[in-house]
DNA sequence: ATTTTTGCAAATCATTTGCATATAT
DNA sequence: ATATATGCAAATGATTTGCAAAAAT
């Protein structure tokens, strides 16, 4: 069978396969970098596909809550989404700045903070988000000017 | 002088003094929690402060490019923002999910991650967000049950 | 006096929801 | 058949913007 789609894992957690849920999970496979809601409405639009904004909304929210999808906040402050794969292991993106592409990044170091943060401020961490952004090595090599460290993140 | 306040801070970076974004900054500098533009819009008219929506939100863009607040995203997806105290060092974030309160933790171990990112992926990494979720000591002693650990995070 | 800032109301924008219809199972 | 999902259009909610009046320098 294919690797594992969008497809497989929305009729694997018992979602029908409609064809906009199908459409919907083909657009995001075609893309290689992130994209908003409105990003995949013109996508759609382009390819002569009749989706209802609402069904790209909630085929979203679902393929988030099944672990398939990313929400990342961009620095410019826009609500986006970026592809899992593979969608188990914990994770972390890099967003590149300047096209938009992503990668994953394994081997996340935040863990080995929890024990430390409780045990200086006594929080109990459960969860974290990490959106890491810059530029990716076709944009580097471009000659593009690579987008500077921010002074104060986060 | 008092210690550095937002005022002091608003001050600094050349912009007036209105009425307006004093109580603005009041009202950030008496809470201990994170809040969104509509809780201080809130505060304010439980105070009988008559304050803009449109101004509150200008205040809240320049005290945020002042570093003097980082915006986060909540798990619930609200966009809201915390005061940071001090405002220079790179520092996160935990806030608590039960009460909504948040100190502020120091020494990032992100850092340690870029340059192994580059090696990596070739993405030169420039920022990064990482925003802490958990349960406060009150609310661990208060008996609420802790925020599980999510399986999937970020 | 001059420039900045305010505050309103309107505009924008993203996201959600109700509900009758259509579709997958 | 029957439960689920769609798609519209309307509702919601947050944030932004234009602009004349008000306030700070």
């Amino acid at each position: 069978m294919a690797p594992w789609t969008l497809t497989d894992a929305l009729d694997a957690a018992g979602y029908r396969l409609t064809r906009p849920r199908r459409q919907v999970a083909e657009l995001i496979a075609d893309r290689d970098d992130h994209f908003t809601a409105s990003d995949l409405m013109a996508d759609a639009r382009r390819r002569g596909m009749a989706i209802g904004r609402a069904t790209v909304f909630r085929s979203l929210e679902k393929l988030s809550a099944l672990g398939q999808l990313e929400r990342v906040r961009l620095p410019t402050g826009e609500q986006a989404y970026v592809a899992c794969r593979p969608p188990d292991a914990h994770h972390h993106h890099v967003v590149c700045g300047r096209c938009g592409r992503s990668v994953e990044v394994a081997g996340c170091t935040i863990g080995s903070m929890t024990d430390e943060i409780r045990r200086r401020t006594g929080y109990d961490v459960a969860t974290h988000h990490v959106e890491l952004f810059g530029t990716c090595p076709e944009c580097l090599a471009s000659g593009a000017d690579p987008i500077p460290p921010s002074g104060h993140v986060s």
